[in-house]
DNA sequence: CCGAGCTTGTGAAATTCTTCACAAGTCCTC
DNA sequence: GAGGACTTGTGAAGAATTTCACAAGCTCGG
């Protein structure tokens, strides 16, 4: 639909942070945005805004800013958010279950179609109107209901060993909730969430921020 | 103890990578790690390990590597995991509860003083081990017990509200789960975890992925 | 219909981050 | 104790990202 370079993860992230800022406009009754308010709400700048914007077309008005329940159907598009995503929960853990039963996951066109667990005592239960599934149908349930995306959500030790037979079953997206790097083809798109590294960065930042600054 | 300049954020969560990885080689018996077999693991190359090395000192041998046991707790140094570190939780729904009862986290040293929440049927419940405080007992509690660090979980609306609570509380550093970009004073550190963001993302990528890769 | 006041879209400059490439140091074998 | 095989640490080059700055375009009031 457009030429497509490559556009940085850096940017597709401060877009998904646009789309959220519009939503909340909009629901405010807001009719129009500026690239320096919206940069305000979202913590980013004027002219960064413009130019993520100006990477998939000409949004805006001169003079005038955004209209903003435009600009939000055209972040929904260039997101992919026009249509429903099925994704599979591995792990019906802690993490799994609060995941599963998340509704801004739904909200947004993220159907859980199944969560997969290989704990006996598990399997069958039933988690925020999903049931859990067996670990070991996952291939042939894929074949079946071809699901874009996996959210991982077991141990670190088993998550290298899950993500493979992830891939074998042809799921090509997975969003990594373990501590541990994964290693995936080059084909398959991971991402990772890695709530320890973002505490450490806290650490770092507190035990750093003092000696940077200049006392006041 | 040493010159700070100033590290950018992507350095330090690398560190942390790092840091899991030298001490999942040191379960293995591990001794020694070059930059390259570090890299591998981690999912980076070594010139990136080298240089990320090289702003903090000069750690490794040349011919030889690094020493497995001495990097890791030069990094636990660096990034400040020597020590305990006091956290409230803020919220005990899906969320909070699953946090407050993550064994990670105890691990390296963050520990959890206290799960807020300011609905009265769960304050004085206990979830693993921990007790649920009234919300309204924040600053009392703060001011006497005096924590670090402050873990979000609460609904995106009141988020903002809550963040602004906790930094009258006095405390200077956020982890953030709402989806909500919060805004603080500069002094305050924010890091947020955002996965709704990191599925769109996946979108993004599943999206555009075909589109840019010539077929083969 | 004009001019003042805004605000976008975008090349170019500045800055930040990553990769390269190699001198220098260590180890091991013979 | 000399030479070959490795591997670090780091300036310099290169790539990517962000910021600047301004021409061009829209709006509105009179
Ligand atoms: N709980 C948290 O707050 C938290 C925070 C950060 C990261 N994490 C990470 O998220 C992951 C899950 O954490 P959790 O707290 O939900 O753990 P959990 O132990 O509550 O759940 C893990 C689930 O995975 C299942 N499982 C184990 N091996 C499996 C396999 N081979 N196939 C299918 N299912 C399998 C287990 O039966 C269990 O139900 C871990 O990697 C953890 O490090 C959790
Ligand atoms: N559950 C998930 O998997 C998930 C995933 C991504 C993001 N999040 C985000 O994490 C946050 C929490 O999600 P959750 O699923 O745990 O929600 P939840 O509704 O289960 O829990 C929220 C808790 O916060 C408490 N709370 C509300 N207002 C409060 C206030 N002013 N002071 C103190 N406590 C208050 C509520 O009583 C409730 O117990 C939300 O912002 C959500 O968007 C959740």
């Amino acid at each position: 639909m457009h030429a497509d370079k490559p556009i940085a993860e850096s940017t597709v992230r401060r877009l998904s942070l646009y789309l959220r800022v519009l939503e909340h406009a909009m629901e405010r009754g807001i009719r129009t945005i500026s690239s320096e308010e919206l940069a305000d709400e979202g913590g980013t700048t004027s002219a960064q805004v413009r130019k993520d914007l100006s990477f998939f077309g000409s949004f805006g008005t001169r003079g005038r800013g955004y209209h903003v329940a435009e600009l939000v159907s055209e972040l929904q598009r260039i997101l992919g958010l026009g249509r429903e995503w099925r994704v599979y929960i591995i792990g019906a853990g802690k993490i799994g279950a609060a995941l599963a039963s998340y509704h801004g996951f739904v909200q947004r066109g993220f159907t859980v179609l199944g969560i997969y667990d290989n704990d006996p005592r598990l399997v069958g239960t039933i988690v925020d109107g999903v049931t859990v599934r067996d670990f070991a149908t996952l291939a042939d349930d894929a074949r079946r209901e071809s699901p874009e995306i996996v959210v991982l959500a077991v141990p670190g030790e088993v998550a290298q060993a899950v993500a493979e037979r992830v891939v074998a079953a042809g799921i090509h997206a997975i969003l990594n909730f373990a501590p541990v790097p994964l290693h995936v083809p080059a084909h398959i798109t991971v991402r990772s969430v890695n709530m320890a590294l973002e505490l450490e960065g806290l650490a770092y930042a507190i035990v750093h921020r003092d000696s940077v600054t200049p006392a006041a």
